[in-house]
DNA sequence: CGGACCCTGTGACGGGCGTCACAGCGAAAC
DNA sequence: GTTTCGCTGTGACGCCCGTCACAGGGTCCG
Protein backbone atom coordinates (compact mmCIF):
# COMPACT_ATOMS: atom_id res chain seq x y z
CA UNK A 1 0.00 0.00 0.00
CA UNK A 2 3.06 2.26 -0.93
CA UNK A 3 0.52 4.30 -3.00
CA UNK A 4 2.08 7.64 -3.99
CA UNK A 5 -0.40 10.50 -4.22
CA UNK A 6 1.54 11.26 -7.36
CA UNK A 7 0.54 7.93 -9.03
CA UNK A 8 -3.25 8.67 -7.59
CA UNK A 9 -3.49 11.62 -9.08
CA UNK A 10 -1.96 10.62 -12.55
CA UNK A 11 -4.95 8.43 -13.05
CA UNK A 12 -7.41 10.84 -11.99
CA UNK A 13 -5.88 13.23 -14.74
CA UNK A 14 -6.58 10.85 -17.17
CA UNK A 15 -10.50 10.86 -16.38
CA UNK A 16 -13.15 13.28 -17.51
CA UNK A 17 -13.40 14.22 -13.94
CA UNK A 18 -10.02 15.77 -13.65
CA UNK A 19 -11.10 19.41 -15.63
CA UNK A 20 -14.24 19.62 -13.35
CA UNK A 21 -12.33 19.75 -9.98
CA UNK A 22 -10.41 22.45 -8.38
CA UNK A 23 -7.09 21.57 -6.48
CA UNK A 24 -9.14 21.87 -2.85
CA UNK A 25 -11.76 19.45 -4.56
CA UNK A 26 -9.44 16.69 -6.23
CA UNK A 27 -7.86 16.49 -2.84
CA UNK A 28 -11.18 15.98 -1.12
CA UNK A 29 -12.71 13.61 -3.94
CA UNK A 30 -9.31 11.32 -3.79
CA UNK A 31 -9.82 11.71 -0.37
CA UNK A 32 -13.22 9.80 -0.37
CA UNK A 33 -11.26 6.64 -2.05
CA UNK A 34 -9.29 3.94 -1.44
CA UNK A 35 -6.77 2.07 -3.67
CA UNK A 36 -7.44 -2.07 -4.39
CA UNK A 37 -6.17 -4.62 -6.40
CA UNK A 38 -7.37 -7.38 -8.59
CA UNK A 39 -5.53 -10.28 -10.35
CA UNK A 40 -5.89 -10.99 -13.62
CA UNK A 41 -9.56 -12.83 -14.50
CA UNK A 42 -10.59 -11.77 -11.18
CA UNK A 43 -14.48 -10.71 -10.90
CA UNK A 44 -14.77 -6.94 -9.32
CA UNK A 45 -18.42 -7.69 -9.70
CA UNK A 46 -20.87 -9.81 -10.68
CA UNK A 47 -24.88 -9.20 -12.69
CA UNK A 48 -26.96 -9.21 -9.97
CA UNK A 49 -24.70 -7.83 -6.88
CA UNK A 50 -25.94 -5.14 -4.91
CA UNK A 51 -23.92 -2.05 -6.37
CA UNK A 52 -22.37 0.31 -2.81
CA UNK A 53 -19.35 1.74 -5.14
CA UNK A 54 -17.66 3.23 -8.20
CA UNK A 55 -14.45 2.73 -9.31
CA UNK A 56 -12.20 4.48 -11.00
CA UNK A 57 -8.87 2.35 -13.07
CA UNK A 58 -5.82 3.35 -12.20
CA UNK A 59 -3.75 0.92 -13.56
CA UNK A 60 -4.45 -2.05 -15.60
CA UNK A 61 -7.78 -3.27 -17.67
CA UNK A 62 -11.52 -4.04 -16.95
CA UNK A 63 -13.80 -5.88 -18.95
CA UNK A 64 -17.40 -5.06 -19.06
CA UNK A 65 -19.75 -7.63 -20.37
CA UNK A 66 -23.44 -9.12 -19.58
CA UNK A 67 -23.43 -13.04 -19.57
CA UNK A 68 -25.57 -14.11 -22.63
CA UNK A 69 -28.31 -17.75 -22.84
CA UNK A 70 -25.47 -20.15 -24.38
CA UNK A 71 -22.77 -18.94 -22.30
CA UNK A 72 -21.47 -16.46 -24.68
CA UNK A 73 -20.76 -12.91 -23.32
CA UNK A 74 -21.29 -9.78 -24.75
CA UNK A 75 -18.94 -7.19 -24.37
CA UNK A 76 -19.92 -3.92 -23.59
CA UNK A 77 -16.24 -1.85 -22.98
CA UNK A 78 -13.00 -2.50 -22.08
CA UNK A 79 -11.91 0.30 -19.85
CA UNK A 80 -8.14 1.47 -19.18
CA UNK A 81 -6.78 4.04 -16.96
CA UNK A 82 -8.82 6.89 -16.07
CA UNK A 83 -11.77 5.33 -17.02
CA UNK A 84 -15.32 5.36 -14.36
CA UNK A 85 -17.07 2.51 -14.54
CA UNK A 86 -19.82 1.02 -11.83
CA UNK A 87 -21.94 4.24 -11.53
CA UNK A 88 -24.90 2.98 -12.38
CA UNK A 89 -26.00 1.02 -9.44
CA UNK A 90 -23.93 3.63 -7.37
CA UNK A 91 -26.17 6.25 -8.28
CA UNK A 92 -29.83 4.77 -8.42
CA UNK A 93 -28.96 2.20 -5.67
CA UNK A 94 -29.83 -0.45 -7.93
CA UNK A 95 -28.09 -3.95 -7.92
CA UNK A 96 -25.10 -4.02 -11.05
CA UNK A 97 -26.64 -4.73 -14.46
CA UNK A 98 -22.85 -6.37 -15.64
CA UNK A 99 -20.33 -8.19 -14.97
CA UNK A 100 -17.08 -6.83 -14.11
CA UNK A 101 -13.91 -8.47 -14.72
CA UNK A 102 -9.75 -7.14 -14.37
CA UNK A 103 -8.59 -8.54 -17.10
CA UNK A 104 -5.06 -7.99 -16.26
CA UNK A 105 -4.00 -7.22 -12.60
CA UNK A 106 -5.07 -3.69 -11.45
CA UNK A 107 -5.50 -1.24 -9.12
CA UNK A 108 -8.86 0.38 -9.10
CA UNK A 109 -9.96 3.28 -6.82
CA UNK A 110 -12.98 2.94 -4.86
CA UNK A 111 -15.13 5.11 -4.42
CA UNK A 112 -17.93 4.41 -1.70
CA UNK A 113 -22.13 5.42 -2.75
CA UNK A 114 -22.42 7.74 0.40
CA UNK A 115 -19.07 9.53 0.70
CA UNK A 116 -19.35 9.98 -3.60
CA UNK A 117 -23.28 11.36 -3.05
CA UNK A 118 -22.26 13.92 -0.55
CA UNK A 119 -19.33 14.96 -2.65
CA UNK A 120 -21.80 15.73 -5.58
CA UNK A 121 -24.51 17.09 -3.30
CA UNK A 122 -22.80 20.28 -2.71
CA UNK A 123 -20.35 20.38 -5.87
CA UNK A 124 -22.41 21.38 -9.02
CA UNK A 125 -19.33 20.99 -11.59
CA UNK A 126 -18.90 17.73 -10.66
CA UNK A 127 -22.66 16.67 -10.50
CA UNK A 128 -22.80 18.35 -14.17
CA UNK A 129 -19.90 15.94 -15.43
CA UNK A 130 -21.19 12.74 -13.75
CA UNK A 131 -24.61 14.02 -15.61
CA UNK A 132 -22.41 14.30 -18.95
CA UNK A 133 -20.74 10.78 -18.94
CA UNK A 134 -24.33 8.89 -18.01
CA UNK A 135 -25.59 10.78 -21.21
CA UNK A 136 -22.59 9.66 -23.43
CA UNK A 137 -23.28 6.07 -22.20
CA UNK A 138 -26.54 6.43 -22.98
CA UNK A 139 -26.18 8.16 -26.56
CA UNK A 140 -23.71 4.99 -27.12
CA UNK A 141 -25.97 2.22 -25.91
CA UNK A 142 -29.14 3.82 -27.79
CA UNK A 143 -26.59 3.80 -30.75
CA UNK A 144 -25.82 -0.10 -29.97
CA UNK A 145 -29.31 -0.96 -29.80
CA UNK A 146 -29.71 0.94 -33.41
CA UNK A 147 -26.78 -1.04 -34.91
CA UNK A 148 -27.70 -4.27 -33.91
CA UNK A 149 -31.51 -4.00 -35.21
CA UNK A 150 -30.38 -2.15 -38.51
CA UNK A 151 -27.13 -3.43 -39.39
CA UNK A 152 -25.70 -6.63 -40.28
CA UNK A 153 -22.66 -7.92 -38.59
CA UNK A 154 -20.21 -7.21 -41.37
CA UNK A 155 -21.05 -3.75 -40.66
CA UNK A 156 -20.89 -3.93 -36.74
CA UNK A 157 -17.78 -5.12 -37.07
CA UNK A 158 -16.47 -2.55 -39.69
CA UNK A 159 -17.57 0.06 -37.42
CA UNK A 160 -16.12 -1.61 -34.62
CA UNK A 161 -13.05 -1.74 -35.92
CA UNK A 162 -13.03 1.82 -36.69
CA UNK A 163 -14.13 2.83 -33.06
CA UNK A 164 -11.51 0.84 -31.74
CA UNK A 165 -8.36 1.37 -33.72
CA UNK A 166 -5.21 2.84 -32.18
CA UNK A 167 -2.53 4.52 -34.22
CA UNK A 168 0.41 2.73 -34.61
CA UNK A 169 3.44 3.49 -32.73
CA UNK A 170 5.95 4.61 -35.25
CA UNK A 171 3.69 5.82 -37.54
CA UNK A 172 1.28 3.84 -40.34
CA UNK A 173 -1.98 2.38 -40.37
CA UNK A 174 -3.85 2.53 -37.63
CA UNK A 175 -4.48 -0.93 -35.73
CA UNK A 176 -6.78 -3.27 -33.50
CA UNK A 177 -5.34 -5.81 -31.33
CA UNK A 178 -7.91 -7.81 -30.26
CA UNK A 179 -8.61 -11.33 -31.03
CA UNK A 180 -11.40 -12.23 -32.75
CA UNK A 181 -13.31 -13.89 -30.15
CA UNK A 182 -13.23 -10.32 -27.97
CA UNK A 183 -14.59 -9.02 -31.44
CA UNK A 184 -16.87 -11.12 -31.58
CA UNK A 185 -18.43 -10.69 -28.49
CA UNK A 186 -18.29 -6.98 -28.90
CA UNK A 187 -20.30 -6.97 -32.03
CA UNK A 188 -22.67 -10.21 -30.96
CA UNK A 189 -21.74 -12.28 -33.00
CA UNK A 190 -20.35 -15.84 -33.59
CA UNK A 191 -15.95 -16.08 -33.75
CA UNK A 192 -16.22 -17.91 -36.55
CA UNK A 193 -18.47 -15.34 -38.69
CA UNK A 194 -16.16 -12.40 -37.46
CA UNK A 195 -13.35 -15.13 -38.96
CA UNK A 196 -14.73 -15.67 -42.29
CA UNK A 197 -15.74 -11.62 -42.74
CA UNK A 198 -11.66 -10.65 -41.59
CA UNK A 199 -10.06 -12.71 -44.31
CA UNK A 200 -12.56 -11.33 -46.60
CA UNK A 201 -11.48 -8.19 -45.96
CA UNK A 202 -8.08 -8.96 -46.06
CA UNK A 203 -7.70 -10.89 -49.61
CA UNK A 204 -9.61 -7.51 -50.55
CA UNK A 205 -6.78 -5.13 -49.05
CA UNK A 206 -8.74 -3.18 -46.56
CA UNK A 207 -7.04 -4.82 -43.75
CA UNK A 208 -3.93 -6.35 -42.73
CA UNK A 209 -3.85 -9.70 -39.98
CA UNK A 210 -0.40 -10.38 -38.21
CA UNK A 211 0.94 -11.43 -35.10
CA UNK A 212 -2.40 -11.12 -33.62
CA UNK A 213 -3.38 -7.15 -34.79
CA UNK A 214 -5.05 -5.96 -37.22
CA UNK A 215 -4.07 -3.02 -39.71
CA UNK A 216 -6.79 -1.32 -41.08
CA UNK A 217 -5.17 -0.31 -44.72
CA UNK A 218 -8.09 0.94 -46.57
CA UNK A 219 -9.86 3.06 -43.62
CA UNK A 220 -11.98 4.75 -46.56
CA UNK A 221 -14.06 1.40 -47.77
CA UNK A 222 -14.14 -0.27 -43.76
CA UNK A 223 -15.78 2.92 -43.48
CA UNK A 224 -18.48 2.42 -46.65
CA UNK A 225 -18.76 -1.39 -45.49
CA UNK A 226 -19.60 0.50 -42.16
CA UNK A 227 -22.69 1.78 -43.65
CA UNK B 1 -53.78 28.80 -24.14
CA UNK B 2 -56.62 28.67 -21.65
CA UNK B 3 -54.37 26.32 -18.99
CA UNK B 4 -55.25 26.17 -15.46
CA UNK B 5 -53.04 25.40 -13.00
CA UNK B 6 -54.95 22.29 -11.84
CA UNK B 7 -54.16 20.91 -15.45
CA UNK B 8 -50.50 20.91 -15.35
CA UNK B 9 -50.52 20.05 -11.96
CA UNK B 10 -52.29 16.63 -12.77
CA UNK B 11 -49.69 15.88 -15.66
CA UNK B 12 -46.89 16.76 -13.25
CA UNK B 13 -48.46 14.48 -10.42
CA UNK B 14 -48.13 11.70 -13.21
CA UNK B 15 -44.43 12.08 -13.46
CA UNK B 16 -41.43 11.15 -11.47
CA UNK B 17 -40.58 14.50 -10.78
CA UNK B 18 -43.19 15.00 -8.18
CA UNK B 19 -42.73 13.38 -5.25
CA UNK B 20 -39.16 14.96 -4.65
CA UNK B 21 -40.76 18.25 -5.15
CA UNK B 22 -42.25 20.65 -2.29
CA UNK B 23 -45.44 22.83 -2.99
CA UNK B 24 -42.88 25.93 -3.48
CA UNK B 25 -40.97 23.79 -5.59
CA UNK B 26 -43.42 22.45 -8.03
CA UNK B 27 -44.73 25.87 -8.39
CA UNK B 28 -41.33 27.51 -9.07
CA UNK B 29 -40.82 24.32 -11.55
CA UNK B 30 -43.57 24.97 -13.46
CA UNK B 31 -43.06 28.57 -13.86
CA UNK B 32 -39.83 27.34 -15.36
CA UNK B 33 -41.79 25.77 -18.88
CA UNK B 34 -44.17 26.80 -21.42
CA UNK B 35 -46.63 24.56 -22.54
CA UNK B 36 -46.99 23.88 -26.50
CA UNK B 37 -49.06 21.62 -28.47
CA UNK B 38 -48.30 19.50 -31.26
CA UNK B 39 -51.08 18.04 -34.15
CA UNK B 40 -50.73 14.17 -34.58
CA UNK B 41 -48.39 13.28 -36.84
CA UNK B 42 -46.15 16.13 -36.18
CA UNK B 43 -42.63 15.75 -35.25
CA UNK B 44 -41.66 17.12 -32.17
CA UNK B 45 -37.84 16.89 -32.79
CA UNK B 46 -35.65 15.36 -35.08
CA UNK B 47 -32.18 12.93 -34.64
CA UNK B 48 -29.43 15.90 -35.30
CA UNK B 49 -31.37 18.67 -34.14
CA UNK B 50 -29.88 21.03 -31.73
CA UNK B 51 -31.43 19.70 -28.19
CA UNK B 52 -32.12 22.93 -25.95
CA UNK B 53 -35.36 21.79 -23.83
CA UNK B 54 -36.23 18.85 -22.15
CA UNK B 55 -40.29 17.64 -22.82
CA UNK B 56 -43.27 16.34 -19.90
CA UNK B 57 -46.20 14.83 -21.44
CA UNK B 58 -49.17 16.65 -20.24
CA UNK B 59 -51.94 14.76 -22.90
CA UNK B 60 -51.76 12.67 -25.65
CA UNK B 61 -48.87 10.23 -26.91
CA UNK B 62 -45.28 10.37 -28.45
CA UNK B 63 -43.29 8.02 -30.20
CA UNK B 64 -39.62 8.38 -29.71
CA UNK B 65 -37.50 6.20 -32.44
CA UNK B 66 -34.43 5.84 -34.75
CA UNK B 67 -34.73 5.75 -38.36
CA UNK B 68 -32.91 2.36 -39.41
CA UNK B 69 -31.53 1.72 -43.15
CA UNK B 70 -33.99 0.50 -44.93
CA UNK B 71 -37.13 3.28 -44.29
CA UNK B 72 -37.95 1.24 -40.90
CA UNK B 73 -37.86 2.88 -37.80
CA UNK B 74 -36.90 0.97 -34.59
CA UNK B 75 -38.97 2.10 -31.54
CA UNK B 76 -37.35 3.27 -28.76
CA UNK B 77 -40.10 4.22 -26.18
CA UNK B 78 -44.03 5.51 -26.38
CA UNK B 79 -44.54 7.95 -23.84
CA UNK B 80 -48.24 9.16 -22.43
CA UNK B 81 -49.04 11.90 -20.02
CA UNK B 82 -46.57 12.06 -16.73
CA UNK B 83 -43.31 11.08 -19.19
CA UNK B 84 -40.63 13.07 -19.69
CA UNK B 85 -37.73 13.05 -22.24
CA UNK B 86 -35.53 14.80 -24.55
CA UNK B 87 -33.69 14.93 -21.21
CA UNK B 88 -30.31 13.94 -23.16
CA UNK B 89 -30.06 16.50 -25.40
CA UNK B 90 -30.62 19.35 -22.74
CA UNK B 91 -28.51 17.71 -19.71
CA UNK B 92 -25.41 16.98 -21.83
CA UNK B 93 -25.87 19.59 -24.52
CA UNK B 94 -25.31 17.45 -27.50
CA UNK B 95 -27.99 16.90 -30.30
CA UNK B 96 -30.96 15.04 -30.36
CA UNK B 97 -29.89 11.10 -30.68
CA UNK B 98 -33.64 10.09 -31.60
CA UNK B 99 -36.75 11.16 -33.37
CA UNK B 100 -40.17 12.33 -31.45
CA UNK B 101 -43.08 12.47 -32.57
CA UNK B 102 -46.28 13.27 -31.81
CA UNK B 103 -48.86 10.45 -32.66
CA UNK B 104 -52.10 11.60 -30.85
CA UNK B 105 -52.57 15.47 -30.82
CA UNK B 106 -50.88 16.33 -27.74
CA UNK B 107 -49.71 19.30 -25.67
CA UNK B 108 -46.56 19.40 -24.17
CA UNK B 109 -44.49 21.18 -21.20
CA UNK B 110 -40.86 22.94 -22.14
CA UNK B 111 -38.47 22.82 -20.39
CA UNK B 112 -35.37 25.19 -21.49
CA UNK B 113 -31.76 23.68 -20.95
CA UNK B 114 -30.79 26.92 -18.91
CA UNK B 115 -33.56 27.22 -16.66
CA UNK B 116 -33.83 23.79 -16.17
CA UNK B 117 -30.05 23.34 -15.22
CA UNK B 118 -30.35 26.83 -12.88
CA UNK B 119 -33.21 25.06 -11.19
CA UNK B 120 -31.40 21.56 -10.70
CA UNK B 121 -27.98 23.49 -9.72
CA UNK B 122 -29.83 24.37 -5.95
CA UNK B 123 -32.10 21.67 -5.52
CA UNK B 124 -30.65 18.12 -4.99
CA UNK B 125 -33.18 16.20 -4.42
CA UNK B 126 -34.74 17.22 -8.07
CA UNK B 127 -30.96 16.47 -9.58
CA UNK B 128 -30.86 12.68 -7.59
CA UNK B 129 -34.07 12.07 -9.50
CA UNK B 130 -33.01 13.49 -12.81
CA UNK B 131 -29.77 11.39 -12.07
CA UNK B 132 -32.10 8.33 -11.84
CA UNK B 133 -33.66 8.85 -14.52
CA UNK B 134 -31.50 8.60 -16.35
CA UNK B 135 -30.39 5.84 -14.89
CA UNK B 136 -32.94 3.68 -15.73
CA UNK B 137 -33.22 4.43 -19.28
CA UNK B 138 -29.58 3.31 -19.17
CA UNK B 139 -30.62 -0.01 -17.61
CA UNK B 140 -32.88 -0.32 -19.82
CA UNK B 141 -30.93 0.23 -23.19
CA UNK B 142 -28.07 -2.08 -22.13
CA UNK B 143 -30.78 -4.44 -21.13
CA UNK B 144 -31.92 -4.13 -24.97
CA UNK B 145 -28.61 -4.60 -26.21
CA UNK B 146 -28.34 -7.96 -24.49
CA UNK B 147 -31.61 -8.77 -25.73
CA UNK B 148 -31.22 -8.04 -28.84
CA UNK B 149 -27.78 -9.85 -29.06
CA UNK B 150 -28.52 -12.69 -27.17
CA UNK B 151 -32.20 -13.91 -27.82
CA UNK B 152 -34.57 -14.89 -30.74
CA UNK B 153 -36.91 -12.60 -32.08
CA UNK B 154 -39.60 -15.22 -30.45
CA UNK B 155 -38.46 -14.69 -27.53
CA UNK B 156 -37.71 -10.70 -27.91
CA UNK B 157 -41.94 -10.18 -29.00
CA UNK B 158 -42.65 -12.38 -25.59
CA UNK B 159 -40.73 -10.14 -23.64
CA UNK B 160 -42.16 -7.08 -25.26
CA UNK B 161 -45.88 -8.55 -24.81
CA UNK B 162 -45.43 -9.66 -21.24
CA UNK B 163 -44.06 -5.94 -20.75
CA UNK B 164 -46.37 -3.58 -22.44
CA UNK B 165 -49.61 -5.90 -21.30
CA UNK B 166 -52.41 -3.39 -19.27
CA UNK B 167 -54.80 -5.01 -17.47
CA UNK B 168 -58.15 -4.78 -19.63
CA UNK B 169 -60.36 -2.71 -18.22
CA UNK B 170 -63.47 -4.60 -16.34
CA UNK B 171 -61.85 -7.88 -16.02
CA UNK B 172 -60.10 -10.36 -18.24
CA UNK B 173 -56.40 -11.10 -19.56
CA UNK B 174 -54.04 -8.17 -20.12
CA UNK B 175 -54.09 -6.99 -23.17
CA UNK B 176 -51.80 -5.44 -25.48
CA UNK B 177 -52.68 -2.85 -28.09
CA UNK B 178 -50.54 -1.83 -30.25
CA UNK B 179 -50.48 -2.67 -34.38
CA UNK B 180 -48.06 -5.66 -35.50
CA UNK B 181 -46.18 -2.96 -37.16
CA UNK B 182 -45.26 -1.13 -33.57
CA UNK B 183 -44.37 -3.95 -32.73
CA UNK B 184 -41.99 -5.31 -35.33
CA UNK B 185 -40.29 -1.99 -34.65
CA UNK B 186 -40.63 -2.07 -30.68
CA UNK B 187 -38.53 -5.56 -31.64
CA UNK B 188 -36.25 -4.78 -34.13
CA UNK B 189 -37.87 -7.52 -36.44
CA UNK B 190 -40.05 -7.35 -39.94
CA UNK B 191 -43.90 -6.91 -39.38
CA UNK B 192 -44.19 -10.06 -41.34
CA UNK B 193 -41.89 -12.22 -39.14
CA UNK B 194 -44.39 -10.83 -35.94
CA UNK B 195 -47.78 -11.55 -37.77
CA UNK B 196 -46.58 -15.28 -37.99
CA UNK B 197 -44.96 -15.20 -34.91
CA UNK B 198 -48.68 -14.17 -33.49
CA UNK B 199 -50.60 -16.07 -35.26
CA UNK B 200 -48.65 -19.16 -34.40
CA UNK B 201 -49.19 -18.60 -30.37
CA UNK B 202 -52.55 -18.19 -31.29
CA UNK B 203 -53.50 -21.47 -32.78
CA UNK B 204 -51.23 -22.69 -29.48
CA UNK B 205 -53.70 -20.66 -27.23
CA UNK B 206 -51.37 -18.59 -25.89
CA UNK B 207 -53.10 -15.16 -27.03
CA UNK B 208 -55.91 -14.17 -28.81
CA UNK B 209 -56.30 -11.67 -31.61
CA UNK B 210 -59.42 -9.39 -31.49
CA UNK B 211 -60.12 -5.93 -33.01
CA UNK B 212 -56.61 -5.01 -33.42
CA UNK B 213 -55.94 -6.12 -29.70
CA UNK B 214 -53.94 -8.98 -28.07
CA UNK B 215 -55.12 -10.49 -25.15
CA UNK B 216 -52.31 -12.96 -23.17
CA UNK B 217 -54.23 -15.71 -22.24
CA UNK B 218 -51.56 -17.68 -20.82
CA UNK B 219 -48.60 -15.80 -19.26
CA UNK B 220 -46.89 -18.56 -18.00
CA UNK B 221 -46.00 -20.06 -21.39
CA UNK B 222 -45.39 -16.42 -23.05
CA UNK B 223 -42.64 -15.75 -20.23
CA UNK B 224 -41.15 -19.34 -20.75
CA UNK B 225 -41.12 -18.48 -24.51
CA UNK B 226 -39.42 -15.33 -23.22
CA UNK B 227 -36.41 -17.47 -21.57
C1' DC C 1 10.46 -32.44 -25.65
C1' DG C 2 5.53 -33.38 -25.25
C1' DG C 3 1.34 -31.77 -23.86
C1' DA C 4 -2.15 -28.39 -22.67
C1' DC C 5 -4.33 -24.55 -24.16
C1' DC C 6 -5.74 -20.67 -26.78
C1' DC C 7 -6.15 -18.43 -31.08
C1' DT C 8 -6.95 -18.92 -35.86
C1' DG C 9 -8.84 -20.84 -40.23
C1' DT C 10 -12.41 -23.53 -42.99
C1' DG C 11 -16.04 -26.62 -44.55
C1' DA C 12 -20.83 -28.33 -44.08
C1' DC C 13 -25.42 -27.80 -42.63
C1' DG C 14 -29.57 -25.75 -41.30
C1' DG C 15 -32.69 -22.52 -39.28
C1' DG C 16 -34.25 -17.95 -38.51
C1' DC C 17 -35.84 -14.24 -40.52
C1' DG C 18 -35.84 -10.51 -44.00
C1' DT C 19 -37.81 -9.44 -48.57
C1' DC C 20 -41.11 -9.55 -52.20
C1' DA C 21 -45.60 -10.23 -53.75
C1' DC C 22 -50.24 -10.40 -53.22
C1' DA C 23 -55.02 -10.94 -51.19
C1' DG C 24 -58.73 -9.81 -47.82
C1' DC C 25 -60.79 -6.47 -44.91
C1' DG C 26 -62.37 -2.69 -42.21
C1' DA C 27 -62.34 2.26 -41.58
C1' DA C 28 -62.05 6.64 -43.11
C1' DA C 29 -62.42 9.86 -46.90
C1' DC C 30 -64.72 11.78 -50.93
C1' DG D 1 -71.58 4.18 -52.65
C1' DT D 2 -66.86 3.79 -54.06
C1' DT D 3 -62.21 4.68 -53.52
C1' DT D 4 -58.28 4.88 -50.77
C1' DC D 5 -55.44 3.39 -47.35
C1' DG D 6 -53.57 1.06 -43.45
C1' DC D 7 -53.56 -3.32 -41.02
C1' DT D 8 -53.53 -8.17 -41.36
C1' DG D 9 -52.43 -12.81 -43.18
C1' DT D 10 -49.59 -16.11 -46.09
C1' DG D 11 -46.59 -18.29 -49.47
C1' DA D 12 -42.02 -18.50 -51.75
C1' DC D 13 -37.33 -17.62 -51.83
C1' DG D 14 -32.89 -16.92 -50.29
C1' DC D 15 -29.25 -15.12 -47.50
C1' DC D 16 -27.06 -14.37 -43.20
C1' DC D 17 -25.11 -16.34 -39.65
C1' DG D 18 -25.01 -19.61 -35.73
C1' DT D 19 -23.45 -24.31 -34.73
C1' DC D 20 -20.63 -28.34 -35.12
C1' DA D 21 -16.47 -30.40 -36.32
C1' DC D 22 -11.83 -30.42 -37.04
C1' DA D 23 -7.00 -29.02 -38.27
C1' DG D 24 -2.89 -26.14 -37.79
C1' DG D 25 0.14 -23.13 -35.24
C1' DG D 26 2.08 -20.48 -31.21
C1' DT D 27 3.13 -20.13 -26.47
C1' DC D 28 3.81 -21.52 -21.93
C1' DC D 29 4.94 -24.97 -18.62
C1' DG D 30 6.12 -29.13 -16.49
Amino acid sequence: MAQTGHEIDTALGASFLYPVLGPDERRRFLASARPQSWRAGEPVFCMGDAGGAMFLVQTGEVRISVPSAQGRAILLAELTAGAVFGELALLDGGVRSADATATTNCTLMVFERRALLDLLKDNWPLTEAVLKLICTRLRKADEGISDLASIDLRGRLAKTLLARAKPAPGGGPPRVSDTQGALAGLVGGSRETVNRCLRKWERGGLIAMAGGRISLLDVERLARAAG
